[in-house]
DNA sequence: CTCATCGATGAGCAACTGTTCGCTCCGCTA
DNA sequence: TAGCGGAGCGAACAGTTGCTCATCGATGAG
């Protein structure tokens, strides 16, 4: 396994870091031992990591992909990526599980008394709350970050999903009473001057984490599914180049905005203003999603993704290949001399 | 591999691991990203170690035995161990050519200006300035630490020892110029009383490092072929439970000294005087010195111990079974929990 | 219900480690 | 032969880690 490392140097190398890591002596201890200047004890520690005589080995259960997330994390700069295990066998409402699942636990554990959460609408965030159970109350507010349509269950509208989070941990939700897209942009304007919308609208701005989901472009989306965009439209956004979607604002292959009509007539949480959240979280199971995710990913908005191990993969192999991307393997192996 | 651990437990263990060990984070970074205290990472991190999901291997190159030196390091206290190869093909010779060749080059590792080094008699010994051969001039001294003997080769003499390792690194040596026994005690006193030998015998006291052999009570031991005993006061001092002696200096199975008439008509360093020195190199490499070996590393005069792998598997295997000698294995387990 | 006991927790500190930087020691060049 | 550039070294410092200890909450006995 080692580089060139001549017979003495392997037996230097593996010395020392057995003293190191089995034995437990200081590195000022070796020096003293083996009559050598500390640093000279830590350069040769480093060395030995990196050449391979050390071998730090993670036995990590079998369903999860610390490899793949790294991967990703790097590639895209993401604080966070959790990869859910697949679930092969079943079907899209059971593939959805072990990701809100995760996020869930990710929500728990990132939460504090203060926080405040904006959520948008997806069928991944709706099964958020049934696997939300912080250990303790949390005076926690979830805002609902865009508006509601009535034509898809109510489980999935923001609004029902603040309500259910708050339930869960004693928190507070913040409805937001309106269409996610109105008829005009005069009436959204008008909307957003209502007090009870701009109010709700306000808090999920300034809120320090956000759980959103990430839409496709395809004629079987949500936002077409909820009667947000006709066929139309989506075909007309998929012409422009857009990929995906969070929170309603579209944006093409290489994370660009995709300027559109329909912008105008959105009520919800902007680009920018998402951006200026600390943490957020997206949410991502179905499958093919691969070139929404993308999209989104590089348009710099999310901080974690949550997603399952199809796509992950799938996103992985794509980045892998692209040369535009800087290589993670180098990123890796820098990262790695940890002693 | 783990103990009881959930799988919920053993997912975090893995991923704090991952993100330490892979990912290079620091137990602050991860305790933020985790919403945990750093302590708890570190915690987290010690239970990931002693538990198994974290398994630190060290690649050694094939003829080392650095889990047998650890063995033996932690059951006779010492602060060194190195075991040399074992040459089952060769003849005794050439067994003694890798130990040899370890104790030149721990010598070489150890020396500083100023050194002063005691040097006694010994086949193994004679070797060692074969193989010394330090980067660059070193102003040390080495000195006779016993009598010399005109019954055995010349190279085995203390003396030309000494003259040899000096010569290899542009050092000094110091001879002892007397038998290493002689015929009466009255004898002894006076000789000691000779300035030349007075001072020789008083550099050597005051070494910093000695390199010693360790020899047995057989009929065929070296103490009898160079005619300083008899086989009739060998075979008294093995009634008496003598097992082996540095110096001539005998000891039993415990490691007590075992007084004899021989030992005031002995010239060279005491036990006490070569405890005082800190570092007291034991080179061994005959077969069948067991019984030697174990008495004179219970002495407790001896601080690094250079032998070759027989003799050391055979001697772990001696402690493994003695209850006397406190579990080596949990005090490995207790040193091993290094992140 | 009250109180003692025990394990878990995180603040704070001492020790250890990683890294920087100026130095020396080579080998090469002019 | 002097001068230059690069590699390796260790002193010193800044950052990280391991550990102690006071505190707290849970658990169980009285």
């Amino acid at each position: 396994m080692p580089e060139d490392l001549s017979r003495d140097d392997h037996e230097l190398l593996a010395r020392i870091a057995h003293r190191y890591y089995v034995d437990s002596r200081t590195q000022e201890e070796i020096a003293a031992e083996f009559g050598l200047s500390r640093p000279k004890v830590q350069r040769l520690l480093e060395r030995a990591r990196w050449s391979g005589v050390v071998d730090i080995h993670i036995a990590a259960p079998p369903w999860l992909q610390l490899d793949l997330e790294a991967q990703l994390r790097d590639a895209f700069q993401l604080t966070d990526v959790i990869v859910s295990p697949a679930r092969v066998d079943a079907d899209a409402d059971a593939r959805r599980e072990p990701v809100a699942r995760s996020a869930a636990g990710y929500l728990a554990r990132r939460l504090r008394d203060g926080s405040v959460v904006a959520v948008s609408h997806g069928r991944v965030a709706g099964e958020v709350p049934r696997f939300f159970r912080p250990g303790r109350h949390l005076e926690c507010t979830f805002a609902s970050a865009m508006g509601g349509s009535p034509r898809v269950d109510t489980p999935t509208n923001p609004n029902e999903i603040c309500r259910a989070l708050a339930e869960r941990c004693g928190g507070r939700a913040e409805s937001l009473y309106a269409p996610a897209y109105v008829e005009s942009e005069e009436m959204r304007d008008r909307l957003l001057e209502q007090e009870a919308v701009a109010h709700t609208l306000r808090i999920a701005a300034q809120a320090s984490v956000a759980l959103v989901g990430i839409g496709g472009t395809d004629d079987d989306c949500t936002m077409v599914r909820s009667g947000c965009l006709s066929l139309s439209e989506i075909a007309r956004l998929r012409e422009q180049g857009a990929v995906g979607d969070v929170l309603g604002n579209y944006v093409d292959a290489e994370g660009r905005s995709v300027a559109s009509p329909h912008s105008n007539r959105l009520i919800g949480l902007s680009v920018d203003q998402l951006r200026r959240i600390e943490t957020v979280v997206a949410v991502v199971s179905e499958a093919e999603k691969l070139q929404a995710i993308n999209g989104v990913l590089r348009a710099g908005v999310v901080d974690v993704l949550i997603v399952d191990e199809g796509n992950a993969r799938l996103l992985a192999d794509l980045v892998g290949q692209e040369p535009g991307v800087e290589p993670v393997s180098l990123a890796l192996r820098a990262a790695s001399r940890r002693l």
